[in-house]
Parts: C-alpha cells; sequence; structure tokens
DNA sequence: TATCATACTTTTGGCAACAAAAAAATCCAT
DNA sequence: ATGGATTTTTTTGTTGCCAAAAGTATGATA
C-alpha cells in the first residue's frame, strides 16, 4: 500500500517530467497530502512517480521558491508548515493589500462573462449552505477568488495572490467549520460580488479588505486551538 | 576573452553550488551583463563558471521562479525582459501597494538602528545629488528601500518586494538620470524618511506610494524613447 | 546504564553519458 | 539564386553512478 495518495505522471505528456513532477507534488501538498515539517526524500517521490531522482530535484527547487517546500543543504527537503501566529498575521497583512487592489482592479476591467459567473457563485454558495455543505463552499469561495484575480489582468498581483492563497489552504476548511463562519463569508461574498459587478472599485476593496480580515480572524482562532495562543507559551 | 563578466563559484565555499551559480546568475541578470531575450545554455554557463551542467540546471529552475528567466521546453532558457508599457504598469501598480505598506508598516516598526542608517542615507544623497554622482544616488536609492522593506518585518512583504525591485532595476539607471529626477527624488526620499522615523505611518504610506508613482512615470518616459509610444505602434 | 567513539547505512550533491528533440547546415531540384 | 527536403550538429531531457556528508546503529568503556 502507497504512502501517499499522489496522482501518477503521464507518461504519454509531452511536458518535461520536471513539470509534471511539479505539479503533482504542488497539489499534494496544498491538498495536505503530506505532513507540514515532512522530509520528503528524492529516492522515495522518485520512485513512487516512476521516475529518476532529476526531475524530482528540479520540481524540489521549484516549490522551494514558492514557499512550499524549505530545503536544508546536505539535510534534505522538508514541506513547509506555518508554524507561528507572526507568519499568520504576515502572511494576511500583505493579502489584505493585494486582495483588496484585485477587488479595487476587478472592479474596473471586469468583463461580461466573468460579471456573469460571479453571479452565478454567488447563486451556488447560497444552496452549498442551506445544505451545509462545507466541501462545496470551499470550492465555491476558491472560484469566487480566482475569478476577482484573473479579472484584474495583472499578471503580477495573480502570480503573488497564488502564492499567498496557498498558505491558507490548509486553515480554510476548518475556518469555515466554525459556527457562523460560513453564513458571514456569503453575505461578505455577496456584498463584495455586487460591488464589483456594479464597478464600484473603492467600495470593493473595502468589501474585500473587511472579508479578509474577517477569514484572519477565524483562522487565528483555529490555530490557537491547535496551538496555544501567545500568552499560553510564555508560561 | 570571456563573452561575460560574470564572477567565478568559490571551490573553496560550503554553500551547494546551486546557490553560487544561483548567486551569480541572479547578479548578472540584474546588472543587465545579458540581455534581455538573450538565449542562455547550460553548457556555456557551465564551462564559464566550471561546473557541470546539473548545478546550472537547477539554478535555472529557481531563476525561473522569479521571472528573471523563461524556459521554454526543448528549447532553451531566456533571460526575461519587460516587453510591454502593460507590464511596467502592472509591476508598478502592485509595487505602489506594496511598497505603501511598507512604508506604513515601517513607520510603526522601526527601530533606532534603523532610524540612524535612513537619516544617514538622506544626508549621503544630498551630497551625491551635488557632486551629481548618479551610481551613488542610485546605490543609496536601494539601501534606502532596503531599510524600510527590512523595518517592517515582514517575511513576505519582503520578498515579493524584491521580486517587484529587480524587474525596475534595469530602467532605474537611466530614470534617474533624466534631468530634474534626481532632485525630485531627494525630495521625495527626504519627506518620505522624516514621516517613517517620525513614527506618521499614513503619511508615510502616502508619500510612498506619490514616490513610486513618480517612478513609474518616469521609468514610462524612458521606455517610450527607447520602444515608441502606444499611440505610434498602431500606425 | 549512560556516554562517547567508531563503523555502517542512507541520502544528498555533483558528474558524465545516453536519448530525443530542436536548430543549423547541406544538398538538390526548380 | 531560391525553396524545400534531408542530413548533421547542437542542445535539452533523463538516467545512473560515484563521492561526500549526514544520520543511524553498534559497541566499548566508565
Amino acid at each position: 500500500m502507497a504512502k501517499w495518495n499522489i496522482s501518477p505522471v503521464d507518461s504519454y505528456s509531452y511536458e518535461p517530467l520536471r513539470i509534471q513532477v511539479y505539479n503533482v507534488l504542488r497539489e499534494a501538498i496544498v491538498n495536505g497530502e503530506f505532513m507540514p515539517d515532512e522530509k520528503l526524500t528524492e529516492m522515495e517521490i522518485a520512485e513512487h512517480l516512476n521516475v529518476s531522482r532529476t526531475p524530482v530535484r528540479e520540481a524540489f527547487r521549484m516549490l522551494e521558491r514558492e514557499e512550499l517546500l524549505t530545503i536544508i543543504p546536505q539535510q534534505g527537503v522538508f514541506v513547509s508548515g506555518i508554524k507561528s501566529r507572526k507568519e499568520i498575521d504576515d502572511i494576511f497583512r500583505v493579502r489584505m493589500e493585494l486582495e483588496g487592489l484585485a477587488a479595487y482592479l476587478a472592479a474596473m476591467n471586469i468583463n461580461e462573462e466573468q460579471r456573469r459567473r460571479l453571479r452565478k457563485y454567488a447563486e451556488e454558495i447560497e444552496q452549498c449552505i442551506e445544505e451545509n455543505d462545507l466541501k462545496g463552499c470551499v470550492r465555491i469561495d476558491i472560484a469566487f477568488h480566482r475569478i476577482i484575480k484573473e479579472a484584474t489582468g495583472n499578471k503580477w498581483l495573480e502570480r503573488f495572490l497564488d502564492s499567498l492563497f496557498v498558505q491558507a489552504t490548509r486553515f480554510r476548511m476548518k475556518s469555515l467549520s466554525q459556527e457562523g463562519r460560513m453564513v458571514n463569508a456569503l453575505n461578505e461574498h455577496r456584498r463584495l460580488g455586487e460591488a464589483i459587478t456594479g464597478g464600484d472599485a473603492e467600495l470593493a476593496r473595502r468589501y474585500m479588505e473587511e472579508h479578509i480580515q474577517a477569514a484572519w480572524k477565524s483562522i487565528l482562532i483555529v490555530f490557537e486551538e491547535e496551538h496555544g495562543t501567545e500568552a499560553e507559551k510564555e508560561v
């Protein structure tokens, strides 16, 4: 029985192996298939995917640059994990700023197709909440933010948001499962969607910042349940 | 005679070769040692640095993730170059936001040592302008922004700013050589420095945003001199 | 039993060789 | 000459191998 549940590489693909390995590992990390701080050895991954060490090593180097892996020379490759309250604060401080900018730009640049999809998600998420469908909520939350991100048309902004987004992913499910958080997120999404489709950039920015701030707080609660509060650590 | 003027790797260093190669290439790209769109072949770099292809390849993959190199599978790796007006706009739109945030956070978190250095740079840059020392100005401009960046204490913010900073580097020298730009930059720095050392976060953010916006405009002038305006392209 | 030194194993770092694809050069027909 | 097909060369993608470092187990000694 395999240690992990990671997809195999497609031997008929014309993509270089390093890219396929990169994609597989990235997804596995984001989906929590690996434990934080877990050590990944080149051979183990290579054997799982039926490739040699080289493409695995190259994928490692790429993922290191995105902070998804931490490489210590002569020691090994480790799955990056959020370890401190400060790290969460740092990530969300930047994310609040950039998602706010994204909402602002999206409100000014959004096209009809994107506007339509944004409205569709607003309906779908409402249904998910009625059915208490947590996974559906997460899926739509992701799609919602992606549309906004893409509507900005700013490649650099999109890159940075992607980086920040995956870091929060591990906590997202737990965060949304908190009492009341899902309903709040719905309302935040709704008015945010209206501001963007309505083209009110400044309002969209403010709503987005408030939305991210709420998610921030919510994740901190989850985090401190797991790790204890900073105050407790001092004891 | 060597094709490029790039530093050799230190064979006595305990750092892995991929890191050394990475550092050498990164610096060479930022300093304009390679031409934009120039093709780099693994062997050529490897021979120049007296290493095998493997560390070079790994360095390539790392630099690709930072948008300093562009890799096209089965074809080669190319030095990334800013090609369009839109790319400059995208970069500076995000940079304005993040440098603004950095100034804001710096004003709140700066320590005495950093405050001292910030004041020192303000004096030094004044001297450089009197002597019309362009390279000195650039050096201090870089140091100035670095202090602010470090004063934020936010690792993620620092990473993103680094990425954006190097992209603008190629244009910085030309931009500052414009008539009057250097003196303007001095004044922008001065009041910005005062706002930060004085702890006025909101003011610091506004001054920084205006400073970045001025640099943005200045770089656009340089860019359009070289490439022609968008309007001209339509002809 | 605890600790330190030593041998052994595993894993990373780096290199050279092979396979396959793209680029360049050559040749031929028009 | 010029355009296109074909061969040759170059370069990338991949594999396996060896060396060096780190990690682990063993065992002797206090």
